[in-house]
RNA sequence: GCGCUCUUAGCUCAGUUGGUAGAGCAGCGCUUUUACACAGCGAAGGUCGGGGGUUCAAGUCCCUCAGGGCGCACCA
């Protein structure tokens, strides 16, 4: 029977309690400056890992701590092996998001953004971002995360909003942004244009009305949009309609009244679709639109920005698109113009990604970046190999996206982002950069100018990452650190973030912006369902701290899933890795009470060398999934090596031999014991930092380096 | 319609270049012998969705079928 051993601290008799110790090791270790790579004694050369900056208008979310885990898991993991590892932090603004929550928060206070003005409005949002921003950092925290403070970056910090300003006229310089009247995706609850990417298609059924025009019958599921239709299109090889000619003109009976109409051949049109015949409202539709353009035809606005008809629609003026739908259908069976009805017609429908609403093309004059020369210029380094893809079948979906580009429109009829610095006319369609607020008059029509109120897109300066927190041009870390090495995101950034990142990269400092492209998937609740707030089925990964410690939800968000999968996060899974710490801890508990009187020149018996060795073998091949990413490998494999081999069968068989009699038997055992589990805290403490950190603290005095108190963030790792 | 992805133990999922299957949790039996019951030992449980092919050898590669998920296109 042993006595307890004095030396022992006390907490080290307890159960492993992670509140007790997470906050305070974070404290220390942000104190030691470690996490700044300027303070490292580095053997090796710069590694960085820019975070993507999470919005600053809430808290952290499940999907976050997955981000912050697997780039501090490799980020440590780098920093140990003598990289000059640098884990750079930052906060989005989220321009388009923020407001959306914002205009939420003043809704519930019975105010409205419309009621506000723009100065009022920005600052407004600025002081409520400027609040979360610090509760979001606070939870980052939380999780472990190692990333390096003193270089946090805004996307509102004054210099990243005058390199981002700087850009667009650069651009517009190399005529790689225009000024375009072209058809925009409108929501009008949010009263601002999206890009194709903020906007996602939703399925639903309305019926297909068909028409008759003229000597025609066409069909549409918007017969509100109809009123203004001059133009009938049909494909010039239909034989059906051979009799008409390209321009030849012939009058309808319409809606409000006879029409004068013109036939139109174009090969767009599906023949086998519907009649093969339709009419074009080239304001509101892009493929129409694209019609007109062709053929140099008139368009005109038939919806206003609020959705509600204009004067051309008579007695339906000023009625929303909504409520006239049926009282158009109406009138025109009334005329005897509706010869049926399909309603078993399913189609997909772009609406708002964020409210849902359906999306109305308007024409709007915006700025666009041209896409063509730059996806070229993106497409180039996946093709190269200067790209990788982890998993690789991204790089089918990223050189899909920049295959199929459409112009990128980076204007948002929103206050809350980074003013677009142009000037335009008041009178013509006019507009051109102006960073300095020089220009005062328009060159073209001689009319007065007023400044663009729009603001960019959030991922125009987004997009522009890497090089804004870098100091881009001429910062020394961007010297330094540029290109990085690693970008680690959500797989859904595939085509919204990842190429206009790799775009501007090669655009503005002709390097990729990063090399490895790793995908994670979304982290969705116990039943795999994707969680939301309408669905009430969010999880704070900030209470699972709380309930398992940030190292249980850590390892629990690394192990089991493979790269670019989806995960579900189940809570035992979690509490069966906070046992884990515990059985750690224990294991620590035992060979400090079995070696409190171990000899400093032991010598491993060949028995004990085979053990040693074996470890070793097993350390080698974690190393190495860890350079290949393969973290959710590396994981399983420390976690099975802790428990099953160094626990369950070593440390059982090394009870008899610490009774043994045999003095080199016993030191032999002390040593190896001892030694192994001090490389097994270096190897865990990636993914499971603080109560590797924490028990390293407490061994560090008495059983590991005897007096020194080098953190084990910055202990080097035991494989080369 | 185009593209991607998944289908492995009761549940949730791993299985890196092809070499006769693993983890967590749940469940079963035993153990309260001081590192740990946040535990140990033991047993049980899968013809790796169906079919075909390549190979000495396939969960792992190819084809095909079925079912699930996701993305894109389509308001003709």
């Amino acid at each position: 029977m042993q006595t307890p051993i004095p030396h022992i601290p006390e907490k080290l008799l307890k159960p492993y309690n992670p509140t007790d110790e997470e906050s305070r090791l974070y404290k220390i270790w942000e104190e030691s400056g470690y996490f700044n790579p300027d303070n490292l004694n580095a053997s090796k050369g710069p590694y960085c890992i820019i975070m993507p900056p999470p919005n600053a208008n809430g808290r952290l979310h499940a999907g976050h701590a997955l981000d912050m885990t697997l780039k501090d898991v490799v980020t440590r993991f780098k920093r140990m092996q003598g990289y000059k590892a640098l884990f750079l932090p930052g906060a989005d603004h989220a321009g388009f998001e923020t407001q959306i929550v914002y205009e939420k928060k003043l809704e519930k206070e019975g105010r409205s953004r419309f009621d506000l003005s723009r100065d009022q409005l920005y600052k407004e949002i600025m002081d409520f971002t400027l609040e979360s921003k610090k509760n979001m950092e606070d939870d980052v925290r939380r999780l472990g995360t190692s990333c390096d403070w003193s270089r946090e970056k805004f996307t509102l910090d004054p210099e990243i909003v005058v390199q981002v300003q700087q850009t667009f006229k650069k651009m517009f310089d190399d005529a790689l942004i225009y000024r375009g009247i072209r058809i925009v995706n409108w929501c009008s609850r949010h009263q601002t244009s999206l890009s194709d990417v903020e906007t996602i298609s939703k399925e639903q059924s309305d019926p297909l009305y068909y028409l008759q025009y003229g000597p025609f019958v066409i069909a549409t599921a918007r017969p509100e949009t109809k009123f203004g239709d001059k133009y009938i299109v049909m494909h010039p090889d239909d034989a059906r309609y051979s009799e008409y000619t390209h321009g030849q003109e012939i009058v309808v009976d319409w809606i409000n009244g006879p029409i004068t109409a013109t036939i139109i051949k174009d090969d767009v049109i599906d023949m086998a679709f519907g009649t093969g015949v339709m009419t074009i409202t080239p304001w509101h539709s892009q493929i129409d639109f694209d019609i007109a353009k062709r053929h140099n035809l008139e368009y005109e606005q038939i919806i206003d920005f609020n959705g509600k008809l204009l004067p051309i629609a008579a007695e339906f003026a000023g009625i929303h698109i909504k409520k006239a739908r049926p009282l158009i259908v109406e009138k025109l069976k009334e005329k005897g113009l509706l010869v049926k009805m399909d309603e078993s017609y399913v189609h997909a429908v772009p609406v708002c990604y964020k409210c849902e609403t359906v999306i109305e093309p308007q024409i709007r004059p915006q700025w666009f970046v041209k896409m063509d020369a730059l996806a070229t210029l993106a497409l180039g380094p996946a093709e190269n190999g200067e790209l990788t893809f982890y998993p690789e079948n991204y790089k089918k979906i990223y050189e899909y996206w920049m295959s199929n580009t459409i112009d990128w429109n980076i204007s948002r009829q929103i206050v809350w982002g980074i003013q677009i610095p142009a000037k335009l006319c008041s009178n013509c369609d006019w507009g051109v950069p102006d960073l300095d607020d020089t220009i005062n008059k328009c060159p073209t029509c001689g009319g007065p100018v007023v400044s663009d109120t729009d603001t960019f897109d959030t991922w125009f300066s987004s997009g522009q990452w890497p090089l804004l927190t870098l100091g881009f041009p001429d910062g020394n870390d961007f010297k330094t650190f540029y290109p990085t090495q690693l970008m680690e995101t959500g797989r859904d950034l595939i085509f919204k973030w990842i190429p206009r990142m790799v775009i501007f990269g090669m655009y503005l400092a002709k390097q990729v912006p990063f090399h490895d492209i790793y995908l994670h998937g979304m982290v969705n609740d116990e039943k795999n369902q994707k969680m939301s707030k309408s669905k009430g089925n969010v999880v704070s990964p900030i209470a699972l701290c709380d309930e398992f410690g940030a190292d249980a939800l850590r390892f629990a968000l690394v192990i089991g899933t493979a790269p670019g999968n989806d995960q579900a996060l189940l809570k035992d899974q979690i509490k069966g890795y906070k046992h884990f710490a515990n059985k750690i801890w224990n294991i620590a508990r035992f060979i400090t009470t079995n070696t409190s009187d171990m000899s400093d020149t032991a010598i491993l018996t060949e028995g004990d060398t085979i053990i040693y060795e074996s470890w070793r073998s097993v350390a080698k091949k974690i190393t190495e999934d860890i350079d290949h990413y393969r973290l959710h490998i590396a994981a399983e494999d420390i976690y099975h090596y802790i428990w099953h081999t160094f626990a369950d069968e070593i440390l059982e068989e090394s009870k008899a031999l610490l009774a043994s009699d045999d003095a080199t038997v016993r030191a032999s055992r002390q040593k190896l014991l001892v030694d192994i589990l001090r490389e097994c805290l270096i190897v865990l403490h990636p993914f499971m930092p603080f109560v590797t950190e924490a028990l390293w603290e407490i061994l560090g005095q008495t059983l590991f380096a005897k007096g020194t108190t080098q953190l084990l963030l910055i202990t080097p790792w035991p494989i080369s």
